[in-house]
DNA sequence: ACCTGAACACCGTTCAAGT
DNA sequence: ACCTGAACACCGTTCAAGT
């Protein structure tokens, strides 16, 4: 038997998967550094080479957050090439599910920056942004909009469905409230949205 | 000089007003009940004659938060009796203002509950939506809904402007962006729910 | 480059005791 | 009814030292 740590080269990723799971089964509040490191088997200062302090974890974790969920629209959107609404039915849907699997996650991504965001969640955000837009395009090429308000839009689309997302999360409307919300949302879209 | 406490009979509410000063100015993680009681004055068991634990602090928060959002909204749309239009405009950046006033605040209200919300919590919130629903009746007075929509509609509606504040809380847009995607919101927003 | 472990300051919560 | 103050367990952070 080594005595190289079990982890050696691979703590921060175990630290950020524990957390996940932290977050998702207790929330924010039962998310502790010292916790992490004593699941992982390390020492409580062990977190500290792979993140500078508990803020610095809660940003990898609204990054990797951000990935995930743009991972997830693309992939619904991608399954209804065809049919531009279904297309954003079930990027919608996709970002529901995420909401109501992991609702502290998306707090977390969406909670206030006291100061600026970091830039790796900056960036990770504008992938979310960007899958939207590229959602939104071909929208545009099937004839749903115009070509010129595709950007306002996509940032419209993006608010309307998280803020559907915060309803749900913070459990001021039930899941099948949720589905009916997102049919409305996106008849009403679809219906403002046309060109003339 | 007596030596009855200062605060005796109003250290509740010396403690929620000062607490959210501390969110204003240095958010959610800066909160600390015994940080309240020696700004208070008092020692730091005596929060726990008023709030059970922390989360009882924060709901209280949340409720007094929920009343003023919903009373500043309210307040917007009345200078509006005439206009259905310019009334929604009003309350919407009647919300944006409290967002990007006491971002963490917001935070709080919206944030995931990991049981059921309080009571006191879901009966402020429900006087936010309470507020939204009035004002969107006075639009189907008006004429600009079908009275069978307006229950969707309200929820349409609050969903969208809470997903454009959290866009503002988060840093994603920036104030004179939100200005602008609250009026692509309602305008489209009147478009699409119009009757027919 | 990564991890250990002592040290420090701070926190939430409990509770017997006071007034 | 409300507040005090000791006690307890836990936490984030720092840092010299190890490998």
């Amino acid at each position: 038997m080594s005595h190289r740590p079990f982890h050696h080269g691979n703590l921060r990723t175990v630290l950020l998967e524990q957390a996940e799971v932290v977050l998702r089964e207790r929330g924010i509040d039962a998310l502790s550094l010292r916790e992490l490191a004593r699941e992982a088997g390390v020492s409580h200062g062990a977190p500290r080479s792979h993140f500078i302090d508990r803020g610095a974890l809660l940003d990898a974790l609204a990054e990797r957050g951000f990935i995930r969920l743009a991972d997830r629209i693309r992939e619904a959107a991608s399954r209804e090439p065809e049919d531009h609404a279904r297309a954003l039915h079930a990027a919608a849907s996709a970002y529901l599910a995420f909401a109501e699997r992991d609702p502290a996650l998306l707090d977390l991504m969406f909670a206030t920056k006291v100061g600026e965001p970091s830039e790796a969640v900056r960036g990770a955000a504008e992938r979310l942004f960007g899958t939207m837009t590229d959602i939104m395009n071909a929208g545009v090429e099937a004839g749903a909009y115009d070509a010129d308000d595709v950007g306002r839009l996509t940032l419209l689309l993006s608010a309307t469905v998280q803020g559907i997302a915060a309803l749900v999360t913070s459990r001021r409307i039930t899941t099948p409230q949720s589905e009916a919300l997102v049919d409305d949302a996106i008849r009403l879209f679809l219906k403002g949205a046309s060109a003339g």
